[in-house]
DNA sequence: GATGAATGAGGATTCATTCAT
DNA sequence: GATGAATGAATCCTCATTCAT
């Protein structure tokens, strides 16, 4: 239990203050231990915060990309589906997902070529998708390259601004963003994605500092 | 003219590695002088070098957008004109535009109040022409304060991606991020641009490292 | 028999990386036991781990001098004796000589005291030979007191190279040595010590790390 | 000037207390100057201050060295120039040398290599007069190997216990060191060296820290 | 007898910065 | 205008050790 407390407050310095400025003992300090202690639950030392941080986000994002790409085969359903999941874990963890996506200069060789590949092998399920989508004609994008990298850039950007306690829930950015998701592939037929069982459904993550809401679930209702 | 390579340097390292990370020695030797003569160039030390860079940034995609808000009446043409903007410098000054996009948190109390000024400033002209598009029916939107986050996302975004060596131009790439923002606003009717005589062209800035190309127009060209 | 082990991979870790340089942790993890364990075995700390070494050492070495003083009352063979006795007990432990003789400094005031004494004992064995061989014309000698420096460190000295696997067994090593020391002291008659009945035979100690060889008899055959 | 005085102190220190045992910080306070200025000196860090000081040693012995190989083609004498040479310097600077021979284990992989590299080329030329030596019967020896290392722990040894201000002079422990050498190997006919135009002088070390006296010439008046 | 948790002190090193030259 | 020297503060991390379990 301390060790995930230490993470939560791991993430929210590195978050705010960014890890190269974060110091390990304020890591200490703001988690009520001695910076000490802190090389007791991560021999690795500050990176492995970080690198731990990363791989548990990642993680998260591979789970809900692989439900997505089950869900359907329809391609504008899938791509809604992964927009949905993957905002909706964004908005849910919005300080971890904002490390992760910000900090991978900060992570030394090995563990940069790890969690790089985790991450790759996300952001190539876009592609399947779109490259599905444009040949079956089911998209309209002049250039699938671009269009994925905005449409990356715009989801991750979520951890940019989302905030708990604001006047959106999760649920509702989610859905949002599916809709201009399905906008800047130019969808050509409008494909309501029927949730009544749908199982791409973000968690939240152990590492995300608690700010007063409890899960997706929660969030939505 | 030293000065300014200085600052080439400093973007450089900057945007690769975080203004926390990059040492006043690093830099001092990156550009080939004792790290002592930084203090002649600016006095305020390291954080005049980073507040230099935003100033000069956020200058220039403050003259894009005042042309953008004269170029039409018609919000259509002064989004895609705005996005063009931003998107046409920030892909002429990738490593500039990710600095100031970035490192604001690492600001102190004085810098950051006056730069974020200046920023919201610019950011307001994107809820500006939204608001009125959305009171004109010009714009489909739900939800204008998301619309106008994930536009805004989406294009400071291509400052993680874009490569001047790359596939496609700065225009190539301001052009369809024109198109993209149409569609996410759900423009009601296709506007083409005219860009006849065009004047919101974007500027190589001082503070952008070499790379190969020199300015917008050629680069379009 | 634990504590006996970690006594040998202390003898391993300080002589192959010497005391200071040597982490209690690392002596716990070589050992196989936790750290904290170590103190259940030696309350001292990590200090006391190396006074007991030290303390075998000289004792061992004590008991051989005085085996050897008493083999005889020729100088002659009580040096060679004495001679034999050290280097074969050096050379039947190598790291445990070898930390008895390079550590004494790390040693705090009180047990430097002690074991200083101790060892200040021992080596008088030696002045108490010379002196008397001088005497008695045994020796041809210019300066007593270099003399015995000298031999003393050329015997140390077998602690830095004697390899238990290497060619020269441990009795053939100390017996070779019993040649040099008497050549040394320029000694008048050539003295061929009666080793039928010998009792000077150094012993294994049980702070030695094992390599192979089990006593000094089964390394003589 | 400054740096050299360091340097002294650094091996003062690392004589008493070990390599190991030292720390930076002591260093600073006892050489004077903030620790932060060590580094201001000696970019390497603790190693470099060791490692140079190995460097000076290791040098002026093989300077030493070669001019005892081209003293003469006479084995003995070679032999005796040899020793006197090495356990001149060694007493000359005793703390210097001591540091030397005994923190070698301290080094990191890549000064290691070099500066035992090193020490091997010099004591490869003790094996080189002994076998020589031996081959022209000049020398007596049962074993040229053990003899050769007999030999150098012998001389490394006075590092141990010669005191500048003690009862011999630098010169007179070098001399009677060659004549123990000469007993050592067994010289087969009594070779007076011919000092008269002897260029085998040792160096007081810029790295010795001062103890009263000033030069080898001085020593020996 | 054994150990995981915890810590204050100290390890080497780098930091941004100043200043005399 | 430029820089080598210098430093106090802070960096990450490891130390030997204690103690409740």
């Amino acid at each position: 239990m301390t060790r995930e407390e230490i993470q939560r407050t791991a993430v929210d310095l590195f978050a705010h203050k960014g890890f190269a400025a974060t110091s390990i003992r304020q890591l200490g300090t703001a988690a009520g231990v001695n910076p000490a202690t802190l090389y007791h639950y991560a021999a690795g030392g500050k990176e492995e915060w970080l690198a731990t941080i990363m791989r548990t986000c990642l993680a998260e994002l591979l789970r809900l990309g692989r439900l997505a790409l089950v869900s359907s085969e329809d391609p504008n359903i899938q791509l809604v589906q992964l927009v949905r999941g993957h905002v909706g874990m964004t908005a849910l963890n919005p300080l971890t997902a904002r490390v992760t996506d910000q900090e991978m200069r900060a992570l030394s060789a090995d563990n940069f070529a790890e969690l790089v590949a985790v991450r790759d092998d996300y952001e190539s399920m876009f592609s399947t998708v779109l490259t599905r989508g444009v040949r079956t004609s089911a998209f309209q994008v002049v250039d699938a390259r671009l269009t994925r990298l905005a449409l990356l850039e715009m989801c991750n950007g979520v951890a940019h601004w989302y905030r708990p306690d604001g006047r959106l829930s999760v649920m509702q950015v989610a859905d949002q963003f599916g809709e201009l998701a399905s906008r800047i592939v130019g969808a050509t037929r409008k494909t309501d994605v029927d949730l009544s069982d749908n199982e791409v459904v973000p968690r939240r993550l152990a590492t995300e500092p608690s700010s007063g809401q409890s899960d997706a679930v929660a969030a939505t209702a």
